[in-house]
DNA sequence: TGAAATGTTGGGGCG
DNA sequence: ACGCCCCAACATTTC
């Protein structure tokens, strides 16, 4: 008889799980156990919707194992103590993880290797950061060159399906998984493995899929032109394998005309996230600090008070407001109004991009460090391969461009319902006889802008070229 | 995956 | 018919 532990943590998945296939080929009895670990779960860094999104993943999961004969142990505790403590009691021959990419996981599981037999596995990303340099050996900076080699990397290999059966060893006490925090109602994802690959299907199948129109609409936030996807990428409902093998499935199936550029632009936001956390990997300082040296002397403003404003969506700035509420309500955010609040409160409020690092990681769902830092620094203009600090995105602007009706302006802010579209972006601009009409009062019921774009352009670009050096 | 400022061009109105 | 001006549309440069 032998035994083998299934190290859950970001990966909750039975298909393509190269941890879970490494462990069931080890051994004849498999212990599945997920880790409360209380300096993960108490974090300043972990939101409640997250959290919840995890317990709910976490019994999706211990469901699916139950229809394979096994099911889902849960402990509280230091991941080295608990597991040291599991081998103790089950004479467990190893441990089988998918290797992290955070500097938290990485120290965590070096100190975790001394004194456990821990064996990671590819999956988080679909190449190991390792695996991709330069031909001078070093790692890539810029994403281009690094997507050009990702694309010609040989092996991306099959994905496995899940084991019919998976035998568990009996007799070993565990816990309830928490079920506090629960998801709210506002909150439009289901957790786990089945609802990921039911959209990553949805989103990639047959011959109308969505990826196709994905070039046109992925910016539009008054649509669904994305693919839902990132909640399930982040806890591992569903591989990065997949996602690539069902984006280059897609663009095979229609590979004549426009449609196919889809699933082709699609496939690059996948290289994107690869490329992020490979940055994370191979520069973990990124985590405290810019890239870019020549760009950390800021005089960041930092008012508290213009921050409460920008997290609570009362900025004044339509677009702005929208895209906060949105995250506050549901835990997440469009991809482009992601841009346009951190272009906003680095750019036109002047406070540190660590800020709103720090925010979005407690509201977002799908908060993935290594994503989520280098969404930051590309806006700020401080990480690797950034947009130049010069790039400033005009609120207005974006908003007609890509909320061109104000229908999701209007779905998340709902002062703003009977403002006419002439005015929807840039509601100040009202004169007085259609203000009386939409009985909303501006600097009242929704505020004025509480800084002015164009001056603020400006002191962004003074203030950034003085701290460069 | 920006936007503003500045430059260029060409068609049409007009004396 | 001609030259001049205006300005929209587009292109390029700049931050």
């Amino acid at each position: 008889m032998s035994v083998a532990i299934w190290w859950i943590r970001r990966d909750l998945r039975l298909n393509d799980n190269q941890a879970l296939d490494a462990a069931f080929k080890a051994a004849n009895f498999i212990i599945p156990i997920f880790i409360l670990d209380p300096k993960l779960i108490k974090s300043a860094w972990v939101g409640e919707k997250r959290l919840a999104f995890l317990y709910s993943g976490l019994r999706a999961l211990d469901k699916d194992l139950r229809a394979r004969g096994a099911s889902l142990l849960i402990r509280h505790g230091d991941p080295e103590v608990v597991l040291g403590q599991l081998i103790h009691e089950t004479g467990a021959e190893k441990v089988f993880a998918e290797a992290d990419v955070s500097p938290f996981a990485n120290t965590r599981d070096q100190r975790v290797a001394q004194s456990v037999p821990l064996t990671l596995t590819p999956g988080l990303t679909a190449y190991l950061p390792e695996s991709l340099l330069k031909s001078d050996g070093n790692p890539y900076t810029i994403f281009t060159p690094f997507s050009k080699n990702w694309l010609s990397h040989p092996d991306l290999g099959n994905p496995t399906t899940a084991p019919e059966h998976i035998s568990m060893l009996a007799g070993v006490q565990g816990e309830d998984i928490p079920d506090q925090p629960r998801l709210p109602d506002s909150v439009p994802f289901v957790a786990g493995e089945r609802e990921g690959l039911r959209r990553l299907d949805i989103f990639t199948g047959g011959l109308i899929a969505p990826v196709y129109h994905y070039a046109s609409n992925r910016d539009r936030m008054d649509l669904e032109g994305t693919s839902g996807l990132s909640p399930y990428l982040r806890f591992g409902m569903v591989s990065m394998r997949q996602a690539i093998m069902a984006a280059r499935d897609a663009e095979a199936r229609l590979p004549i005309n426009g449609s196919g550029r889809g699933a082709e632009i699609w496939l690059i936001e996948l290289i994107w996230r690869e490329f992020y956390a490979y940055i994370l990997k191979l520069f973990p300082s990124v985590r405290s600090q810019s890239f870019r040296s020549a760009l950390r002397q800021i005089a960041w403003r930092n008012d508290r008070e213009e921050f409460a404003a920008w997290a609570e969506g009362s900025t004044g700035y339509p677009i702005v407001d929208a895209a906060m509420r949105q995250m506050n309500q549901t835990g997440w955010m469009h991809n482009r109004a992601r841009m346009i609040v951190a272009s906003f409160l680095t750019k036109d409020l002047l406070v540190d991009w660590r800020w709103g690092e720090r925010y979005f990681m407690q509201h977002l769902i799908d908060g993935d460090v290594a994503s989520n830092n280098g969404g930051w620094q590309w806006t700020a203009g401080t990480g690797t391969d950034a947009a130049p600090y010069f790039r400033v995105f005009n609120p207005v602007l974006q908003g007609m461009k890509f909320d061109p009706m104000g229908i999701y302006i209007r779905r998340n802010v709902p002062e703003l319902v009977d403002v006419p579209n002439e005015f929807i972006h840039e509601p100040w601009k009202m004169p007085d006889s259609i203000l009386k009409q939409t009985a909303c009062l501006i600097g009242k019921k929704y505020p004025a802008p509480i800084v002015d774009h164009r001056m603020a352009r400006e002191r962004a670009l003074h203030i950034y070229k003085s701290g460069e050096r």
